[in-house]
DNA sequence: AAACATACTGAACAGTGTTCAGTAAAACAA
DNA sequence: TTGTTTTACTGAACACTGTTCAGTATGTTT
């Protein structure tokens, strides 16, 4: 059945030129600006056709979020030789920060924005968050083996500390650090010392 | 000038009556399904008409996010009889929790949705999230004076602080505590241990 | 009573996500 | 090779969206 594989292949190809299309005009021009209309025309398609690829506009940027997540994956990496546990967890902090960062959409899309989620409303499942915070409650049980962190619930722990990168970066993302430009402070230097701020209130529990 | 000063109220009273629909409909339906035509329809009156009230969407969105800083700002009123700086501090966080949890679309539109900080685009300012902070930064103040935090700057603390009662917060109203669903861990659950676990923290800085 | 000002409407514009009958090309069967 | 079926795609349509504006009707002033 060569014929069958060389259908599934374009299909396959098909899906990867909308959402780099989808990815390009989503980076370039923001969430709103990214119609099906727009998207198709980057590709000299027509509207409709995106229909027979995705179930619907969600499902595109439900692909484009576990993009989001394979990088900031792929960018925690070199955690790996970091020995020490909670070095290890330090720098998955700041690597997360980072990835917000230098990635807002991206970031954006991935923990703040509906539509990937609304995607996942029969799943019930969210995969990629899952799948990343697994990597965060693994790290936590062994900073717990090296002493730390005990009698601290490793769930609610993980969330603890989770929420409190995500709010400066979810902060970041919606341009609520304007509330300190008055005292001439920038969002950079905000979420760089508030990192350090919680690290050392980590090293104190 | 009896007749300009009822015209005045009319047009107070008019941009309440709008402001009175939207509300209604966006708690009900949500931020998507509140148009300019469906505010219209409720009030009788023509979408066009809301222009002469309003400068656009993102106006209106913006009247009802200052409405949800009145809503909080009150349930915070009781704070001014709790003496002790500290306990103070730790009795705004659990309000400023509490207040998400039980209105996740004000404080969504507060301090997520993008519509009323693009409303203060020229402006560039947003008033409320300045003056609410100042409220935060007074109390670290306090606190400091009663030899807590020493050495620690208020700018960064209190953006630490807030980081991290809005990460909650924020991971709550988008959907993002799903992850915590295959330990059979609700929002509820997690806000308030994490809460606590963030208060623990503090307490040893 | 005539002139002006204000308040409002309804249609229009340019866009959105989504669906679907119809078409042309590709794959299969005889 | 012919005829039949399957697949891929389009373009128009539907029901919306925010926003603008010429025209009208009502209220106020002269």
């Amino acid at each position: 059945m060569t014929i069958a594989a060389r259908k599934q292949r374009e299909k396959h190809e098909m899906r990867q030129l909308i959402l780099d299309a989808a990815r390009v005009i989503f980076l370039e021009k923001g969430f709103d600006q990214t119609s099906l209309r727009n998207i198709a025309e980057a590709i000299d398609y027509s509207a409709g056709t995106i229909y027979l690829y995705f179930k619907d506009k969600n499902d595109i940027f439900h692909s484009l979020h576990e993009e989001g997540f394979r990088i900031m994956l792929q960018k925690m990496q070199p955690l790996q030789f970091v020995t020490e546990p909670f070095e290890r967890l330090k720098a998955m902090g700041r690597v997360y920060m980072q990835f917000a960062y230098e990635n807002k959409d991206f970031y954006d899309l991935m923990f703040i924005m509906s539509a990937p989620i609304d995607h996942e409303k029969d799943h019930e499942k969210w995969e990629m968050g899952h799948s990343t915070l697994n990597q965060l409650k693994t790290l936590i049980r062994e900073c717990q083996q090296q002493g730390r962190f005990k009698g601290y619930d490793v769930e609610f722990l993980s969330f603890s500390i989770w929420s409190s990168m995500h709010g400066m970066c979810a902060l970041y993302c919606r341009e609520r650090c304007q509330a300190y430009h008055d005292v001439n402070l920038e969002a950079e230097e905000l979420m760089k010392k508030g990192y350090e701020y919680y690290v050392s209130m980590l090293e104190k529990l």
